[in-house]
DNA sequence: TCCGGTCTCCGCCTCACGGGGGAGGACCCC
DNA sequence: GGGGTCCTCCCCCGTGAGGCGGAGACCGGA
């Protein structure tokens, strides 16, 4: 059973070159290619392939809009790959956001795209050094700011921090006090040490530092109904 | 100029099959080994290397200590890229936390190893293609959410959108009045609004909301002082 | 033994907050 | 012209929130 993949892009030449490297190889059949989105959709049905090389800048359709359509109307483990000769951030989150599951630069060597889509088929998923680096970049981050002012948080007793915690989920000083099973009076008190030992001043300001401090993140919970 | 790199796991073994392999290549030199972290301080402080190969369950200091006191005290570009049998998200984004540039499971081909430590020393980060695929998954699922909750947000006008902006980074009424040049009534009215639109109680959950929703993200901007 | 920290709870006081309801002006579209 | 939305601002009123001071109970360390 060799990998089937369909190619998308909108110069032939490139293409091309794809298609005869990734057609030389044993393992992988190029079923098919595409110039632009909506032929991509086409072809994606027509084939069900189980990698998609997929381009972003085309006519008619873009890789993007043609990758979140064909991920969401799949019913066949399909994977997106976005081979672009442009890395800016933004193409990079809406590429993940529409679903695709790797993501390389043009100026790939060869046998590496050959290893991409073999680690695409195999349920894997892939990106380019220069971007991973930046996705690391933005976790490290995240964690650099937690750490730095987590030390605040020390200062905290462990039962302020449980009232910071509900605080930060929204819940009234009442909610609170049911939540936590103590009575009225001592949630003001906690809420009161708490804003004073962190410099707030109120509890929508404790929502924010709860946040930012990274005590919770988003999506930690869901909100609303 | 070949490639200077030390490799740290506490099975001698383990640690002659990765200098091996590491070794026959023209552009790699293996100038150390170290058998636990603080052998691997003491490695780095005295070779400079460019990558360290560092493996986590050491005795004495794991590696993930000693990735971080070799990150933060190195004033040269050293890289390290953890080597690890187990891949629990935990242990990797301590890692990154740590200051670790990549990180890839035991089992990885040595070719591709080879090509990893090359990756790392030009600058580049890498991930094992599952762990990838996992970080791609949290990016996608909060991108998700983002979208899924921001056709809240679509409710709101442009001005109440703003009112719940400076809601979000904790300013009072009083004070979102003088950000929008508006008066103290009129920030009530859109408060009223934004709390009502969005089924909200008080500001604090219209701070919470505006997380949750990706209307602002950890570390838009600073805290305290 | 006493001291300090923590957790629990009680008043009292002030006020910013939020709800309800109303109103005028600017703009746009039919 | 009329209807719609949005932004602006007003008053009244109830209450949740937060500051301040005090207090009893427990526990661990000096």
């Amino acid at each position: 059973m060799s990998i089937r993949v369909v190619v998308v892009d909108d110069q032939a030449l490139v293409r091309g070159g794809f298609a005869m490297v990734l057609g030389h190889q044993d393992d992988i059949e190029v079923v098919a290619e595409a110039g632009n989105g909506l032929e991509a959709i086409e072809a994606a049905r027509t084939h069900r392939p189980d990698v998609i090389l997929m381009d972003i800048r085309m006519p008619e359709m873009d890789g993007l809009e043609a990758t979140a359509r064909i991920v969401d109307e799949a019913n066949w483990p399909v994977r997106v790959l976005i081979v672009t000769t442009f890395d800016p951030d933004e193409y990079v989150y809406k590429a993940l956001r529409a679903g695709a599951s790797g993501f390389v630069l043009k100026d790939i060597p060869p046998e590496d795209l050959v290893a991409a889509v073999r680690t695409m088929a195999d349920g894997g998923a892939l990106l380019s050094p220069s971007i991973t680096r930046r996705l690391i970049g933005r976790f490290a981050e995240r964690l650099a700011v937690d750490t730095a002012v987590s030390h605040r948080l020390e200062r905290l007793t462990d039962r302020e921090r449980e009232v910071l915690a509900s605080i930060a989920r929204g819940s009234s000083n009442a909610e609170i006090s049911d939540e936590l099973f103590i009575g009225a009076a001592t949630v003001k008190s906690h809420v009161s040490n708490v804003l004073t030992k962190l410099g707030l001043r109120d509890r929508a300001q404790a929502v924010v530092f709860a946040y930012e401090s990274g005590l919770v993140e988003a999506g930690d919970h869901d909100i609303g109904h």
